[in-house]
RNA sequence: GCCCCUGUGGCGGAAUGGUAGACGCGAACGACUCAAAAUCGUUUGUCGAAAGAUGUGCCCGUUCGAGUCGGGCCAGGGGCACCA
């Protein structure tokens, strides 16, 4: 064995083994218990980044440890390869954006090679490609059969940078995601998925996901945003005309004072024809900001129509009917009726246009008609002031109200959510092209499954903004499926977060002719354990649960989450670095600085590799300026805290690097980079190395030598660290693996400690296969380490026969003794008595109660 | 505004209501070396020479005993939001 260990040759050996004897193929035919282990695949934007090393090598421990406890393992990876980057790349430097990324996918896989990650390369998928987007577009068609997908104008988020429409996920505080440009409304003709149909199992099926974050589940509560209530009308004074009106507060009615509709109700706009005031109003209304700082400032203001509606609970009362700049169009219906003594807008609204506020519910005496003050009650209480009604509990009043309206004919109960359909057409190339045809004659005609894949042409043009599909000269024509007459293709695509909906169905099988076998969906699925960045805990988690679940309602699945577990890793971060120095005279010229002396100096960010840590402090390596080190944030370009992998594992090695991804934080937090860590992680790879050089060492000759504390040692660390495994907590698994690893180093020479050494490096295989598998070759081990499995453990092994007990006074420790287990209670109450540190503790007053725990404690009341 | 999460040494973090700070990083000292690196050893919450005292964001409470349970605050982070 040489003296150090190699990473530079030992990891391309072993990866290419791996490769060659497709260790990590799944085996469908196989009898074992099956596992699939699955990490969101990522977007080919070129490189690794350290945040996917991080993903992966969980993913990785864990797949490694499953095969270990002899499950059959799917641990696939693909590419999310639709995207606007590609396209961006295209219009940038005039490269066809499937040659842009197809070569990015060929160096990201070389990276994830570099690695050593025990992935199945024989299932990769990339989603750009015909033999994957065609089955996506069968897919599409049979939602379509299924009543699934519709075609509607709607008003749509536009996004005018991107020159394309966004789901509403996909706006944030009024901007496009991706561009950040403010999104505009546009009336276009548009592809839904009725994900709205799913609603209530979408939100019913969270509670049966035990195995996921419960943050994750409460996001997606929220973004379902359920509410239950009334839908009734209220009558326009006069006619048979009425107004409806959502409200989830019934009981309230008596409390009404006026109603508000949304700008954009038809009715505003009918209005509007002959009222030029109004129609400013409307136009005012239109022109508010979206953000929430601007949402959260801007006045509540109305206008008054003349116009009055009927109180259904009394048509003698009449209400105004206000347009208000706070009602929204696409919640409800678009009109609410307002009571301010108990909704705090509608109390804004009231103060400033002087209507009456009436109290109608309260707790305890504070029943006054008047309602003084600009805080709107909501909390719970007795009904007042309500006819009828009064006396009842808010929920009792509730469903009073609504059995009433039902009975009476004018409302009924009613569910509203807060989530939209999925709108899934997007005004881009590079995208699954969606599989319909628009003729004249027979209208949107569903392209014929024969005619899949609809293949993207190559011949695209990115020199004008806009989508290249439409302005191609031919593709687009056709002739009509149903008519044979001339007609146009859809020139729009699929949404991305569509090809992300159904890959994991696509790993289990991959037929030609059609998506997925069912026989393969039945043998994998679900996902086992999924892990991924909290980012898509909305977007892409929500949507693949709508996908499975829409699949399934059409008979071609029989499961219905396609997760069981998940998990939310955290961010690999870093410090940040700052230099400032003096601004050069071009600088001063092009701010304007010459004459300013506020301005003496730029501050610019500095990447890690050119700084230089002296002690405590740190140096700009080309100037030699001192530089601030700023706080750890996640890593990112513009503050030139990244670091690259590739860069680490050609400098310390592939294990090293997983071992860092593993160590100190819990993986569901942040976690920080540091070149010391990195370091330090190298330094173990070795020790580990030395200490694999020492399992002959007291072997033969020595098997009388028995070391029953080291053995024990090792039984409990098994045990222990299948556990920490299980639960994903690697950071305890690797503190295990430090303990034990000093444990032998300090034991004397003994068999026990050769095969505690055999036993360590099994347990460290899943975390450096690339060492493990070094060793064991030279061990002359059969076969391969990945192929070996997880060393078993004795239960009785796993407790101490001697036990430290505290001896507590008072509850405060005071000494501590060192007792065979399972000592009685009367004999450790006297060796505690004993204990002079006890004693003087006691400062000789009587004991009056003594607490004996078996093998834990003692503790003696005076 | 509503909902959720997190506060423990210089740092990352351990701890079924039962010895707080496992393990790692960093630091200090020592050994080896002509020297350095590597390696090995010792120490490392705070105050104190020691005995000991004190200590898990703050305040109350439950308990023989609280980092852990309950109530009320404070701070940081995240999600949702004119949602009727």
């Amino acid at each position: 064995m040489s003296e150090r260990f190699d990473p530079s040759v030992a990891d391309g050996r072993w990866q290419r083994v791996w490769d060659e004897r497709q260790t990590f193929r799944a085996d469908d035919a196989s009898e074992k218990p099956r596992s699939f282990v699955l990490e969101m695949f990522p977007y080919p934007s070129g490189r690794i980044h350290i945040g996917h090393v991080r993903n992966y090598t969980m993913g990785d421990v864990l797949a490694r440890y499953k095969r270990m406890q002899g499950f059959e393992v799917l641990h696939p990876m693909g590419w999310d390869a639709f995207g606007m980057p590609a396209e961006n790349a295209a219009m940038e430097k005039g490269v066809h954006p499937g040659g842009w990324t197809r070569e990015n996918i060929a160096n990201m896989k070389a990276q994830l090679k570099r690695l050593g990650f025990a992935l199945d390369w024989s299932r990769e998928l990339a989603t750009c490609e015909p033999e994957y987007y065609g089955h996506e577009q069968a897919l599409f068609l049979d939602l379509y059969a299924g009543g699934l997908v519709y075609r509607k104008e709607s008003a749509v988020n536009w996004d005018p940078v991107d020159m394309t429409v966004l789901a509403n996920e996909q706006v944030i505080d009024g901007r496009g995601w991706r561009s950040g440009a403010l999104v505009e409304k546009r009336k276009l003709n548009q592809w839904f998925l009725k994900i709205t149909d799913f609603a209530e199992e979408l939100l019913d099926g969270l509670s049966t996901l035990d195995g996921w974050p419960e943050k994750v589940r409460t996001m997606q509560e929220n973004w379902i945003g359920k509410s239950q209530g009334l839908r009734c009308t209220f009558k326009l004074a006069g006619t048979q005309d009425g107004i409806a009106v959502f409200t989830t507060r019934p009981d309230t009615l008596f409390g009404a004072s006026f109603l508000a509709i949304a700008a954009d109700h038809p009715l505003s706009a009918s209005m509007a024809k002959n009222a030029p005031k109004l129609q400013d109003f409307i136009a005012e209304c239109k022109r508010g900001g979206t953000t929430a700082a601007e949402l959260e400032t801007a006045e509540k203001l109305g206008f008054n129509t003349g116009l009055s509606v009927e109180h259904p609970l009394d048509p003698d009362w009449h209400l105004p009917v206000y347009v208000a700049n706070f009602v929204l169009m696409d919640y409800g219906t678009g009109a609410v009726f307002g009571c301010p003594a108990h909704d705090q807008r509608d109390l804004d609204f009231a103060r400033k246009y002087d209507l009456p506020v009436r109290r109608v519910v309260a707790e305890g005496e504070n029943e006054d008609a008047d309602f003084d003050g600009n805080e709107a009650y909501t909390g719970p209480g007795k009904l007042v002031n309500s006819s009828w009604m009064t006396g009842m509990s808010v929920p009792e009043a509730k469903a009073a109200v609504i059995a009433k309206a039902a009975h009476e004919g004018w409302g009924e109960a009613e569910t509203q959510y807060r989530l939209r359909d999925w709108g899934v057409s997007r005004q881009r190339y590079w995208g699954t092209p969606i599989p319909f045809i628009h003729c004249a004659t027979c209208g949107v005609v569903p392209v014929p499954k024969a005619d899949l894949p609809v293949v993207l042409p190559e011949d695209v043009d990115f020199q004008q903004p806009g989508n290249p599909l439409l302005r191609h000269a031919t593709w687009k024509h056709v002739t009509c499926p149903s008519c044979g007459g001339k007609a146009e293709r859809e020139t729009d695509t699929l949404d991305t977060f569509v090809n992300s909906s159904w890959y994991f169905l696509r790993f289990a099988s991959q037929p030609a002719d059609k998506p997925f076998d069912e026989a393969g969906i039945a043998r994998w699925l679900p996902v086992e354990q999924y892990i991924g960045g909290i980012e898509h805990a909305i977007l892409h988690l929500l949507y693949a649960r709508f996908w499975t679940r829409a699949l399934e309602r059409i008979g071609k699945i029989g499961i219905k989450e396609p997760f069981a577990s998940l998990f939310t890793q955290g961010m690999v971060t870093h410090e940040t670095y700052t230099v400032s120095r003096p601004p050069t005279q071009e600088e001063k010229v092009r701010f304007g600085w010459l004459d300013e002396a506020a301005h003496e100096s730029v501050t610019e960010f500095r990447s890690p590799g050119e700084v230089e840590r002296r002690g405590g402090e740190a140096f700009d390596k080309a100037t030699g300026l001192k530089v601030r080190i700023g706080r750890v944030i996640k890593m990112s370009k513009s503050k030139k805290n990244v670091v690259d992998p590739d860069e680490i594992v050609a400098n310390y090695g592939a294990d090293a690097i997983r071992w860092f991804m593993l160590s100190d934080s819990p993986p569901e937090r942040d976690l920080p980079w540091s070149e010391a860590g990195i370091e330090g992680c190298a330094r173990f790879v070795q020790r580990l190395w030395r200490l694999f050089g020492q399992v002959g060492a007291g072997g033969a000759g020595a098997d009388a030598q028995n070391d029953a504390a080291l053995e024990r040692k090792v039984h409990q660390t098994v045990a222990a660290m299948a556990a920490d495994i299980e639960a994903l907590s690697f950071n305890k698994a690797v503190a295990r693996i430090y303990e034990l690893t000093g444990a032998i180093e300090k034991a004397p020479l003994s068999s026990t400690r050769s095969d505690a050494i055999r036993k360590l490096l099994l347990l460290v295989s899943p975390m450096m296969p690339h060492l493990a598998e070094e060793v064991w070759a030279q061990m002359a081990g059969e076969g391969l380490v990945s192929d070996a499995p997880w060393p078993a453990y004795d239960p009785a092994m796993l407790v101490e026969d001697e036990v430290t007990v505290a001896i507590q006074v008072m509850g405060k420790l005071r000494d501590t003794i060192t007792v065979a287990k399972g000592t009685g209670k009367d004999d450790l109450e006297a060796l505690a008595l004993a204990s002079d540190k006890v004693q003087r503790a006691l400062e000789g007053k009587p004991v009056k109660k003594v607490i004996v725990v078996p093998d834990r404690l003692v503790n003696l009341v005076a």
